[in-house]
RNA sequence: GGAGAGGUACCGAAGUCUGGCUAAACGGGGCAGACUGUAAAUCUGCUGGCGAACGCCUUCGCUGGUUCAAAUCCAGCCCUCUCCA
């Protein structure tokens, strides 16, 4: 596809939160047309979470998108920025990854990110091979292109440091390694999200102070999860993982807040932005009820990750679980011992805690008691009943939880 | 190097002077229930462990001490911040 400079920049526009700058962009991608050449872009990932989830792929997306219009993908592991950790708040150094533990992420990254990616328009680097051959006086020059007042400008610095919270020298190298990979590459454009603001223009001013032109700094808005408040994170537990079974991703994307769908129409599924502006206006008008929306949503997403059977078969099992209160068609078995029961009966607290839904006698105890769990259906609320056990009994515990007690 | 402030549960933050009534106020977050569309808003309950408990065990930076009793008093150590040099 040779789509025209400018209505490259057109495509490319979709969901990004700031471009700095447009012009340049314009530029670069002329400049590329003319020769026939595609432009570098860099993407930076961390090393130690190689569970992509939907608020990666608003990045991936992008890159896929650049890819689809001819340019090549550099995805740098940050094997080497990883030890220093980024300045994020409170993240603290992190551990060292061992050469083993960074390969085995390096492969995990490429099965996940090549469901979307293009592996042919994709190059694949480990920035510990340009970082770990700096010299110490190497680090001396680059450290020395750049000056405190402007490092403290980051906001997460500035806040650390007016809040008189620890700011470890360290923490500074690390804005200035992640630009050194731009020089390294000779990136044309960095993708990211809005958080890397700071460390994408730094990499511009080193990248002219090492002779090359700088980079486009394109930042993609930080997708918020699940409680539609704060930023899609597997730490935060607000995710939905591309790895994930298809029911659970239908399900995750149905208690999205409704504010957030169109978003999540705009930054991760492919559905045309004309048609996103007509289901803004359905919305707006009452026209299209919110909750068929989001199923689209919920189809869109699950389609793109595991095909239209799978995203089909999920709808029907959700609106049959949660709209007619079926049970799921696949429930997790648990396996009880005989010496698990007396007189065939198990106290329920400890089956909860069996089942896995409980870490300990006593929460199991308060979910009891608060009326969350279920045996075929029927509430028990008495935290000190020993249950009479039959082999394929459901245990639902919660809106979601579901096991099926099996005897050998 | 000197002076001062501080380290409390998932997070924030009281409590420390005047030891016990403190498994530790309050807020946030989380979980569960009601209502729903596994949405939002709202209301309610729970939010260290132990097969009842006003019972026992573990928990207020670490280690030790005083005491019948320590988050609270004492000593040493570790860590953070501020000001001075």
């Amino acid at each position: 596809m040779k789509l025209k400079p400018e209505e490259q920049l057109e495509l490319l526009k979709r969901g990004t939160a700031e471009i700095v700058s447009e012009e340049e962009l314009l530029a670069k991608l002329k400049k590329a047309h003319e020769e026939g050449r595609p432009l570098r872009i860099k993407f930076g990932a961390d090393p130690s979470a190689p569970d992509i989830h939907l608020g990666h792929t608003v990045q991936i997306r992008k890159l896929k998108q650049f890819q689809d219009l001819g340019h090549q993908v550099i995805f740098i592991i940050g094997d080497f920025t990883g030890r220093i950790g980024d300045p994020s708040g409170q993240s603290e150094t992190r551990r060292q990854l061992t050469e083993e533990e960074v390969l085995e992420n390096a492969k995990t990254y490429q099965e996940q990110i090549f469901k979307i990616l293009d592996p042919d328009k994709t190059k694949l680097v480990l920035n510990s091979s340009w970082l770990g051959k700096l010299t110490f006086a190497d680090v001396i020059e680059l450290s020395a292109k750049y000056t405190v007042a402007r490092m403290l400008e980051r906001a997460d610095f500035e806040k650390r440091y007016r809040e008189n919270k620890p700011i470890s020298i360290h923490e500074f190298l690390y804005p200035l390694a992640q630009g050194y990979d731009s020089v390294a590459i000779e990136a044309d454009v960095e993708i990211g999200g809005t958080d890397q603001k700071f460390n994408f223009l730094l990499a511009r001013v080193l990248q002219r102070e090492y002779g090359q032109e700088a980079q486009v700094a394109f930042m993609m808005p930080l997708l918020e999860g699940l409680d539609g408040v704060q930023k899609m994170s597997k730490s935060l537990g607000n995710y939905i993982g591309i790895n994930e079974d298809p029911r659970e991703m239908y399900g995750k994307t149905m208690s999205i807040p409704d504010e957030l769908m169109l978003r999540y129409f705009e930054l991760v599924t492919e559905v045309p932005m004309q048609e996103i502006q007509g289901m803004r206006r359905g919305l707006e008008s009452g026209s299209l009820h919110p909750r068929d929306v989001k199923m689209r949503l919920a189809r869109e997403i699950v389609r793109l990750y595991h095909g239209t059977g799978a995203a089909e078969a999920a709808e029907r099992e959700f609106v049959s679980i949660f709209r007619e209160g079926e049970l799921p068609e696949e429930i997790a078995e648990v396996i009880l011992s005989p010496g698990d029961l007396t007189n065939g009966r198990l106290w329920i607290v400890q089956l909860v805690v069996r089942a896995g839904m409980a870490e300990s006698n006593s929460q199991a105890r308060r979910l009891v008691s608060q009326g969350a769990v279920r045996i075929d259906g029927e509430k028990v609320t008495d935290p000190d009943l020993d249950f009479p056990v039959r082999d394929g009994m459901v245990l639902r515990v919660g809106k979601r939880n579901f096991a099926r007690i099996v005897l050998p």
